[in-house]
DNA sequence: CATTATCTTCATTTTTTCTTGAAATTGGTG
DNA sequence: CACCAATTTCAAGAAAAAATGAAGATAATG
């Protein structure tokens, strides 16, 4: 096999700087809990020098009509992603939001906070069941209570500052 | 069925302080990638009064052998657990170490650091790539990997400023 | 040092998550 | 307004992750 002229990787059609994008964002966005073909469309968005049409996406990706539909949506709702018009053709284009910060927003946003939501209410029960222990364990169940209490806290108080800082 | 006298849930075995402790603990460390059992087993010895042995563990929540011993070493692993001797029985008996940083250093130390270690060397070579690419497209890339590399130093800068912060 | 309780490992099974692609929907176009 | 390209949806299939438990390893005890 002959090196390439140009920067196209024969089997896949993508470049190398391509390849490397798509990998990079695979591997944060699955931090996050966002699967491969989210992290694939948002690289290979990331490095695009024009639009993309969905077809294209998929085609450049080989991922399915499925993936591709619904992992522009969701990067849609993240704001991660915009669509485009072009004119004389008729297909939706895509452009990437370079803001990296949308990602950890929305992360926050759809899975952090509800948590936090959550776990206030739990803490709540908690102290509220702390009355049915044997009164020996209390006082060290209370603290342990408290302590989750202090931590959820400090949380609430660090993500408005994150969100900030990130944002820059 | 008629209201138990205890906090007991017959069903379950389970108190409802330790189900609404287990239950924060799966939530919260399912974000952070880690298996519901291990959520489990940290949730409930964060509220035992006193060090659980393994099979304790298995028995009331009702895992395997495997996922109490795998969970039990990867939580010991990050230092959220810790064995005690308790004399006059041969079995290990654990304690939660009730220091929560432990989850978010381990995290980053993991699973965060690594991928932004790689990120570093991809950034390197997607730089060298740039040549490939045709003129006009270079001075865009160069842009947008730049900003690439900005976000990952800003995200080096700030770890050791959040691990800071939550060991408080 | 043989016995036995405890713990770890790992091949297999189960569960969960992701992807696929056909069918339904939408919306632009002649 | 009928057509058809473009897109969305979702049931079914594929892949990945987690749980199981038997077999093997370890270590305490008499």
């Amino acid at each position: 096999m002959s090196a390439p002229l140009t920067a196209e990787i024969e089997k896949t059609g993508l470049s190398e700087l391509e390849v490397e994008a798509i990998e990079m964002f695979i591997n944060f966005l699955r931090l996050i809990g966002l699967p491969k073909s989210v992290g694939e469309i948002y690289g290979l968005l990331f490095v695009a020098p024009k639009p993309l049409a969905m077809d294209e996406i998929m085609e450049r990706l080989d991922i399915s009509l499925g993936a591709a539909s619904q992992g522009l949506k969701l990067l849609r709702s993240f704001g991660a992603v915009r669509v485009v018009y072009e004119r004389g053709d008729r297909r939706d284009h895509y452009v990437a939001d370079l803001e990296l910060s949308r990602f950890a927003t929305a992360f926050i946003k759809d899975e952090l906070q509800p948590r936090m939501d959550m776990a206030s209410e739990r803490i709540r029960r908690m102290e509220a069941a702390l009355s049915e222990l044997p009164p020996k364990e209390r006082r060290a169940t209370r603290e342990r209570i408290e302590r989750l209490n202090h931590w959820l806290n400090k949380g609430q108080k660090i993500l408005p500052w994150l969100i900030r800082f990130m944002k820059f």
